[in-house]
DNA sequence: TATGAATGAGCATTCATTCAT
DNA sequence: CATGAATGAATGCTCATTCAT
């Protein structure tokens, strides 16, 4: 029997580190040398798991953000009512992100390519978000918890574009510029409440 | 007159259009040849003028973000008060950075790059700015035009970071989601706004 | 019975695929993980059976050319005459050419590549048959049914290199430009037959 | 000024290098390393002159046939009749092929990579050649020189595939086999002459 | 000043071959 | 016997940069 190594497990370490140095290097300044070291690797095995540079940086990207706003879509709810909980999400998200930083800076990276597959990915990823959204707003303003002025659509928009900012300025210009964001986005919501009696 | 008056001339012309050749191409996807031939010179001419290709690129911002924000600092004042003019400015910014996309998406990817030193330059050309932001606040909290509870700082800061945001969108997004930023920045612009009886 | 019996029909049945994988792709462009795969065996277990790409070439080659001219050295002689005797065995190594031209346009390829053993190997395999053409060839004159003139060695000499030419036709242009390398041969052994009065 | 060297003539030069290289190792087996080596340059500046390997490759090849065969166009004729002035050509094209043997190599190979544009540009090349035998046999046949048998088609085809054959012995076995396969041409061609009483 | 010529350094990719299991 | 894993050595190609004129 050969010398076995789980093959997607190795694959997947790759990717781990390769999306590191891309994030570290960008895609053009990064080379295949740079992750195979890292890796502990010569260049040619990459070869065995991916097919060139772009799948490797394909995979990489598909990779980290597979997932991302899925454990969003099965909250239980708080009773702390509809501006909290939405609150609530786009902090958790913007923690990840924080945490995830070279992450999302390859992601942003490349939406720079103007790769247009990944900006509809992006959309993708997030419409189940914004559904909910969308629906706990409407609840709230049929409970009279959220000010019944709030064009819903507008305002779900605001606040991916804002999640979107914050991922920009926590890419380019770090956490303290990115938190800013997070205020802004705390205004806005806590705008549209209406104080309970 | 020999032909050396040209000289400085004949640099600028070269930086406008490896400027444009950096926004159309990246930073490493352009090659000098692009520019050389654009210009109607040899590569190695281009050496005549510029140490290397970084050089040129560096200085291609450094043109293109000149002056940038100067015409906002001796400003006459209407008389619709603090929060209208800050707006009027904004808004200015904003259209002149959607006018010149191509100068910001330069400056954005280049920040990516995480050149430490643009960075800084940022933060200078915006520094006065600031702090014209700073006095207009003042000024409106002072003559009661402005709501006591803003937080003067933090509010600029605000101010500042949604408009970098706004060029974030501008670049990875467009117009449509930029769009988006400057009505939030509306929206907390009035939310300080005292109403006049 | 262990699998050991199977050892030389496996590397026979190896030498059969890597012979086509060569005759279309050329030595160079062919690659092990091709014949590999249509073998249905690993890259390295054509290791156990061949010590590297040259010795899988080498008796791929040898294997199709073995045997190749033997079954003319015990011909039973019709009564024709030597001219169309020997025709008739030409005929028919051409024949067999036409039917197997990927493995001539292999053998002629590798020719190509100087391979010196090579030649001296189609020299080795074609020493007999031209031991009986000169045999019949005297033959035919001490009976007068070939003409005096006959310089016995020329004229074999004439016929092998025609064969040859009829295999380089047949593997660079096909066969109908090789069927006029027949043609020409024919004419020149008609040419020394004796007319029977 | 910069420095000056006759781009046209260097790039003659490195033609004929790379032709003997080609020749020499086959297209595959060589490399640009050892083409820039020998021409004195490095390889980087081969891509000055040519755009790829191909190219090279392909110019190369151009080069060595341009006006292979022009110059019998405008023959004076000899009296000596139309059997010996085709002879006479034929002979000649030969004795030519011999003294370029590394071109003719090149050529043969390529053909075996069946690049179909090659077949068809030796056709092109050898298309009035053709015609100017035929003319000469029927003005002979006219005459009563040359037999009235003769299928002047047929035997044309077969001087040319003969000639190609000369090739094809010179490029595989070398000079003396081609050797033989001139003696057959001069046979076939004499056994149509008419003997003048 | 301007530029044709030349190049070194670097990169992605391929592939025959080895080795441990 | 069989093979997955790994790799060294090549190779074509690009490009910023230097140099001599």
């Amino acid at each position: 029997m050969p010398k076995i190594v789980d093959h997607d497990k190795r694959k997947d370490e790759i990717l781990e580190i390769a999306l590191e140095v891309f994030a570290t290097d960008g895609y053009d300044d990064s080379n295949l040398s740079a992750i195979a070291k890292r890796c502990g690797l010569s260049r040619a095995t990459l070869y065995q798991y991916f097919r060139n540079k772009e799948d490797i940086y394909y995979f990489a990207l598909k990779q980290s953000t597979e997932g991302m706003f899925q454990k969003y879509l099965r909250i239980e709810w708080s009773g702390k009512g509809p501006i909290e909980d939405i609150l609530e999400i786009c902090d958790d998200i913007m923690a990840t992100a924080e945490r995830n930083r070279s992450k999302i800076k390859n992601l942003v990276i490349s939406i720079g390519k103007s790769d247009q597959e990944l900006e509809e990915a992006v959309y993708r990823r997030t419409a189940k978000l914004q559904h909910l959204f969308r629906r706990l707003l409407r609840n709230g303003i049929r409970e009279g918890r959220v000010s019944s002025d709030c064009d819903v659509d507008a305002v779900v928009r605001q606040i991916v574009v804002l999640i979107e900012s914050f991922c920009f300025q926590l890419t380019f210009f770090g956490g303290n510029s990115a938190g800013v964001i997070r205020d802004v986005l705390h205004s806005l919501m806590r705008s549209l409440e209406v104080r309970q009696g």
